[in-house]
DNA sequence: TGTACATCAGTGAACGCGCGTTCACTGATGTAC
DNA sequence: TGTACATCAGTGAACGCGCGTTCACTGATGTAC
């Protein structure tokens, strides 16, 4: 066994594939990408996908595990703070779920998209921001001027992030205005 | 001619396929509809679809325009107050908001569907927001204490709006929540 | 009012395109001895 | 180190399914005289 060149140009290609799929996500739309978009991107051979993905699904789920593991990897990330009287803590989770956005936007678009169409990758997408709206609910249940229950205020505020930072252009100003928005909101300026 | 019951048969068709193509929709989803689904609907054969419309976007075309029609009749409807700082009025316009949406949910939902797919829609669709986005953005310029750029911040209020709206269930509760979310938002509550 | 012909909504089987998926083949890598 | 055989990633033409769309046909409505 020399190394297994073999394997590692497999996975090599498997990588390049991935890497083909959010370009041809980001050009055409996850839905409107064909088999052949991807491989052609990627210089390959039609047939060559399938060595790697059983369909185009199982793709845009390995780009999902590829962003999840990098999430994770970040979680504990510094500065968290978790009093949202504080406008400084409103602010950090704004700009991390705006990072987090931005980084990943294509594959969180594609994931969208494969929601409207497929009832398991909707499901996926619920159990990936429920977590989120419940570590927010978390934070708004100590404070006491909440215009509703915590957990739909929370849901009120991840989607307004999500779907407005999606829509948004890269000018980073947006973050204070979102937080203002969502400080003012949820009663911070008591 | 005897009154046209031909012509009047047609219309009566063209409009059951409309209301069989609602009703597939939103049991499968825009996406997801074949024609043969819409007809089966309507009780109909599949090649019927085509003396009435020449494809699926244009029933979804004639779809929206009924909506439009309607949106129209009762646009200058009474109650409308454009002072910001008086809750009231933020209510009003989320309250307008939540009925057509309800009303017309099914339609809108395909609608977004069509346009994560297809250019044509998503023009249209921004085309159909945009006046409102104006509207609110007009009334906020009023205010002295906005987190940002009053178009900025309409198009927030619009985008919190729509998908939350289409996202929440019959809960007309959440109106009020909306309402004081947006309202301190928008530093109603100064 | 009646007859003969024209028009048209609606039918459903058939057609054909687009695209996902397969498969026989190639050439390179790996293994056995 | 060399030879013979096995395995496997990658190729691209071919296959076949699903579905949008067409079209010859039917029966009912409309028109002309």
């Amino acid at each position: 066994m020399s190394v297994g060149v073999r394997k590692q140009q497999a996975a090599q290609t498997g990588a390049e594939l991935k890497a083909a799929g959010v370009r041809a996500f980001a050009r055409l739309g996850y839905l409107n990408t064909k088999i052949i978009d991807i491989t052609a991107e990627a210089g390959r051979a039609a047939g060559s996908f399938y060595t790697h993905y059983p369909n185009k699904e199982a793709l845009l789920e390995a780009l999902l595990a590829d962003v999840l593991a990098e999430g994770d990897a970040g979680a504990a990330s510094a500065g968290h703070r978790d009093d949202f009287r504080d406008r400084a803590a409103v602010r950090w989770h704004v700009a991390q779920y705006w990072d987090f956005y931005r980084h990943h936007r294509v594959v969180m678009v594609a994931l969208q998209q494969a929601a409207t169409v497929s009832e398991p990758f909707a499901e996926r997408m619920r159990q990936m921001i429920e977590p989120d709206v419940h570590h927010i609910a978390g934070h708004l249940a100590k404070l006491d001027d909440l215009p509703g229950d915590p957990v739909t205020v929370a849901r009120m505020v991840t989607t307004l992030m999500g779907t407005f930072i999606a829509a948004a252009d890269e000018d980073e100003s947006a973050i204070d205005t979102l937080t203002d928005f969502i400080y003012n909101g949820i009663g911070g300026r008591a």
